[in-house]
DNA sequence: GGATGTTGTAATCGAATGATTACTTAAAGT
DNA sequence: ACTTTAAGTAATCATTCGATTACAACATCC
């Protein structure tokens, strides 16, 4: 039946043709809340804080922008909770390489390590966190989520929490995989050239430049493969 | 005399009381550039490309939001002119460290290196490079104009500047400098972290956190109290 | 089957921002 | 003197964007 429209409205008429609403599916709120920082750790890891708006990651999640910000208040909080789950990834994935190594399941994996490099626990733990951070890659956004935090640091909110998360990394190179502190600076070096060419894209250009080709190889060793294929669908999917 | 107001205008007055105008003392058009792109550096340091306006640069630059984009034509051409400014100060200070070097005139800084590293060309190149690379975190935001370009990539005319900027400081370090590619590998990597520590603006709490200042050290050696200084001077400016 | 809470949207608002227009005013030629 | 050019601003415009308000529709419980 076609029933009594309920017109309630005060002032001005929701309109359309009062066929279609494209309402997005229905979904508890926890699981909504973790599929839009999903979109938001994207799209912020693309065009940084400033430069993102909350309808791009509303459009990125299929749901209005309304919906996101009711959800999470502000841009800025937003910001800061896919910046938390972002370094929380990396945190877990370096956690799950130490103890993994420490309870032996990495035989297979040590095979593939550079023995010039030395074959100590910190050595070998150095090579496979390597070998797990430039996994991280593929896991879209996670990487450059954080390298847009550690640039918004005159943002008082986004300069403290990338400060803490930053350094929280380094002790748990430190502390929990034991390098000493010039190792431990030197590991974050490397992990911090790698974000610097992504940022740049400089995988995009990998075919097209002989340099690019040979800085990259240097870096990424056996996960440039990986990367490039990263790269590739990314730029299928932009 | 009081004489009479030519008053020409066409549609509004432009008003206020006649008495305050302000108008910023007249400098020729080639040296007003240079003043504005200086203090766009220091913007777009702080800010970001996106998080920056023309306005902010205006008023840094001691003249009026319209000036500056009459001059540049739009807030990307700024961009990427104080971006080639930045990249052309920091090839000159490496080559400046090279040319010096292959001159014997650095037997004096000579003697404070680390033996440790080794004597030959590229290993002292190296050293002497890093110093000036630490120097210029004094010469207000150089480093972090250059950053903030690193994660702009989206932006296609930003992205493709900074991906040949880049390659173009590896191919120095490489080919002027002598370093092998992973020499040159190491030595970026060093940069990019350096920049991470000024990003997060880790030198503010360097006081504060142990660990903070552990990591300072080890990353900035003898350049820690310029940078603490320089880190001061720009807190209380700011 | 009506009340209630949850999930979602359309409409809209105010502030910010890049850009444009129309001027003013100080120098420099002539 | 008086025209011309160069250096600079006030006013304003069209968008964009984060946020708010007012609803709508579905689910669940009594």
């Amino acid at each position: 039946m076609s029933s009594v429209v309920k017109k309630t409205m005060g002032t001005g008429a929701p309109g359309t043709d009062s066929s279609s609403q494209a309402t997005a599916e229905r979904i508890p709120a926890a699981k909504r809340r973790e599929l839009i920082l999903e979109a938001a750790t994207g799209v912020f890891a693309e065009r940084g804080y400033a430069g993102s708006t909350t309808d791009q990651v509303a459009k990125a999640a299929g749901i209005s922008q309304p919906y996101v910000v009711r959800m999470f208040g502000t841009k800025e909080t937003l910001f800061l909770e896919a910046l938390d789950r972002a370094h929380g990834k990396l945190m877990r994935a370096f956690r799950d390489v130490i103890a993994a190594y420490d309870a032996g399941e990495l035989a297979e994996e040590l095979h593939h390590l550079d023995p010039a490099a030395g074959s100590g626990r910190p050595e070998q733990l150095k090579q496979l966190m390597a070998i797990a951070y430039a996994d991280l890659v593929e896991d879209r956004g996670i990487l450059m989520m954080l390298m847009q935090a550690f640039v918004a640091g005159h943002e008082p909110a986004i300069g403290a929490r990338a400060r803490e998360g930053f350094l929280d990394i380094y002790r748990l190179v430190r502390d929990e995989a034991g390098l000493s502190p010039e190792t431990s600076r030197d590991f974050l070096a490397q992990g911090m050239l790698m974000n610097t060419l992504i940022g740049i894209r400089l995988p995009e250009i990998y075919e097209q430049d002989e340099t690019a080709e040979e800085l990259l190889e240097c870096t990424l060793r056996s996960k440039l493969p990986m990367v490039l294929k990263a790269s590739k669908a990314q730029r299928r999917a932009g």
